[in-house]
DNA sequence: TCCCCGGCTGATTGGCGAATCAACGGGCCG
DNA sequence: CGGCCCGTTGATTCGCCAATCAGCCGGGGA
């Protein structure tokens, strides 16, 4: 059926203008809702087209938030890979340049990714398609990849875990953003965005690039001794 | 259900011993297939009583979850209270003891955590309960705020914004957290935990207190030189 | 003994929303 | 001109699940 494109090559376009409309009104209305929180009839409404054209263009409910988010977080994941996997550059640099690329995606469509941030990164873990958590477990260790071989050349301080790194770093990335989305940060120009990606990439380079102890480091050794025991800490009768 | 022969103890003891009952079922099935992708019935069948009597207990399934998350979520809250604001400990205690209390947490009552994460955390901005989305922020609000009076005391770098340091110590945390709840580390045993907690407190704190300029910086200053024109970073046509 | 009371039960209901489907219209081809 | 093809429409159907409610059971008081 797809070998139709008869129609002037004007009505072929059309076909996928409505389909794309669609999409971004699913985009807008995740972001504003959340996936759960919105029906079909949102969408619709959104994109001001038919209840029933949107299962035209696609199969059921999940199958639209898994195009969502397979478009945006695919274009994601191919970027950050070229980054990470780049031959000639410098662990600083390939940090620098995740953080660039996180940091972009948000100037350029912050609702695609509040949706990504909300409906992948966080989703009930058991329950849901694997393929959503996978895709973003298989991005965490792809960066753990890159810290691990960073190891080896020497890059990066032989103590850590490149997996904990991956993690503090997505992680700081990912609340970093968060504290845009959720209005934390009350000033959202761009000149605050790069100042966010900067501090963060900065921090966390400072935090695990080899280089002499810090007062940190120090104090580490010798916690139990001068702490003594810590008034609490978890426990939970 | 075949329990039914105890009858004789305290009854003042019995009611809320079922109840205890449904809220650890509760944490146990949403930690297992999400608030969302649960049925009431999933949670009776759990704790082995009937369908009718979690509403004897809970007012609604919203109600249930919200007992879930309150009981845990102040326990977290007021600790970690009791550790940021403490008058006479150093910064570095306070943020170890941060990561104590979180990582404590996990290993007392990981599905616990899990839920916290999953359905706090990162519950979609709009729709929820405000309540929920407005604790979590209150929570990294009061991180900022020790750290902006770090700040004044000359503990932390003054060039820092305090709530993305927060973002950024939260970010690191729960992703960490993350990787042990998802199965991205593969030994889960407490030492692993300890190493981690250990290795997130102190790649922060070194990326954030006061100190010489470290490689990282030093490099960042003269990275166009370089390393000339990177390819590119984020676009997204 | 009987009856009330309250914890407890689970079939039933009611509503909501995903998904279906029969029909429409307008372009295109023969 | 007439029939067909398909993108489009939105009322209708259907299943699911939260929430209800009429009643059960067993203890204790009269």
């Amino acid at each position: 059926m797809s070998q139709r494109q008869s129609k002037s090559e004007a009505a072929g376009n059309r076909e996928s203008e409505r389909r794309r409309t669609i999409l971004r009104a699913a985009i807008d209305v995740f972001a504003r809702k959340g996936y759960h929180g919105c029906r079909i009839a949102d969408v619709a409404r959104e994109a001001g087209v038919a209840y029933g054209l949107v299962y035209h263009y696609f199969k059921n409910k999940d199958e639209l938030l898994e195009t969502v988010v397979e478009t945006g977080w695919s274009g994601f994941v191919s970027r950050m890979r070229a980054v990470a996997e780049e031959e000639s550059t410098s662990l600083e640099e390939k940090v620098r340049g995740i953080a660039d690329v996180a940091f972009e995606a948000y100037r350029v469509d912050p609702r695609a990714v509040k949706v990504l941030i909300l409906e992948v990164a966080r989703s009930p873990a058991g329950t849901q398609v694997v393929s959503r958590q996978q895709a973003y477990l298989d991005t965490i260790r792809m960066a753990a990849d890159m810290f691990a071989r960073a190891q080896s050349t020497g890059e990066l301080r032989a103590d850590l875990d490149p997996m904990l790194c991956a993690s503090l770093l997505f992680g700081a990335i990912e609340l970093g953003l968060t504290a845009f989305v959720s209005g934390l940060m009350e000033d959202r120009g761009p000149e605050a965005l790069e100042r966010a990606k900067l501090q963060i990439a900065e921090s966390f380079l400072r935090g695990v690039l080899p280089g002499a102890a810090t007062p940190a480091e120090a104090s580490w050794k010798q916690e139990k001794v001068s702490s003594g025991t810590r008034p609490k800490a978890g426990k939970r009768s």
